[in-house]
DNA sequence: CCGAAACAGCACTAAACTAGTGCCGATTGA
DNA sequence: TCAATCGGCACTAGTTTAGTGCTGTTTCGG
């Protein structure tokens, strides 16, 4: 169903707001953390799935955490560095496109009709352009322009 | 989840299948049909799914059916003219990338937190891209070859 | 004209995944 | 010590996916 999760909508959401963060503050200061609760209070989502997000987030070194009071969460590296990909892979993984579409480049176990699928090679093409298409949009690029209609490509066909 | 369905795994498998007979065609001779059945014999795939796979790409007016005895499917234009796109859409629609993405260029009345959303725009721009890259592979290049590894681009990073 | 082959449509079950919530423990600043 | 906050486990309900059953309709071939 090529399409993302909820939770990946909301780790994104959260994720602006913390790029916003580490941009305002002062060059070569600490940048402050943000709790869950208080992004979460800032936008109609669900407040826990957000801050599942954020754990996920933390889990793969995307967002780092500072626990107890006065805690939360700041981003890990420069938002130039968090391309859509690292987030994508980090809150639902690296998913093949189809069961078909094999592990890895070079592994060679997944589909069970190797000889007469003709498919599979295509498909692991357009899965890595897909995925180069992701990592080629940068949190930051997301975060510093919110709305810029005059740079959509061509119209639903 | 970013990944297709099996049903479009299916419906892939016996268009090319299809088109591997239209490209056997003699010039300007009439394309002969494959049924279902026909197709499902040589892949170990559920033969219903196929089934439906081809119904609803029928339906999209992706191939031609014959119905009655003697009767099945081939492709309803050149394999050429047929991308990945209209077969995923015809599959499984063409959905957005989250509720959040909205349904075309101009409405604008699907994620209820407008003004504070800011992820919204740039979902709209990957989908379109992912759309675009659909697009540029069509069932002829699928079909044309079948294992070609030389031409992949670079590894999982 | 009759029956088999094949597409067409509806409906159903089971498994997997998604969305959302509950609860409790661990950590830390005040 | 207390409250805020992250962290982890587990649970429910709803949706989607995968796969199957059945019945109707069309058409060729005998």
């Amino acid at each position: 169903m090529l399409k993302l999760t909820k939770r990946t909508e909301y780790g994104l959401i959260a994720l602006v707001h913390l790029a916003d963060k580490a941009a305002e503050a002062p060059a070569g200061s600490e940048v402050e953390v943000v709790s869950a609760r208080a992004i979460g209070d800032q936008f109609p989502v669900p407040k826990r799935l957000l801050a599942e997000a954020l754990k996920a987030l933390q889990a793969d070194g995307i967002v780092e955490s500072t626990r107890g009071a006065q805690g939360g969460y700041r981003l890990a590296k420069p938002a130039s560095e968090i391309s859509l990909r690292d987030v994508v892979g980090a809150l639902e993984g690296n998913p093949m496109l189809t069961t078909c579409d094999g592990p890895a480049n070079g592994e060679e176990h997944s589909c069970e009709m190797e000889s007469v699928c003709r498919i599979k090679s295509p498909l692991a093409r357009v899965r890595m352009g897909i995925w180069a298409l992701l990592d080629g949009v940068t949190l930051e690029s997301i975060a510093s322009r919110s709305i810029d209609p005059a740079e959509f490509v061509s119209p639903t066909h």
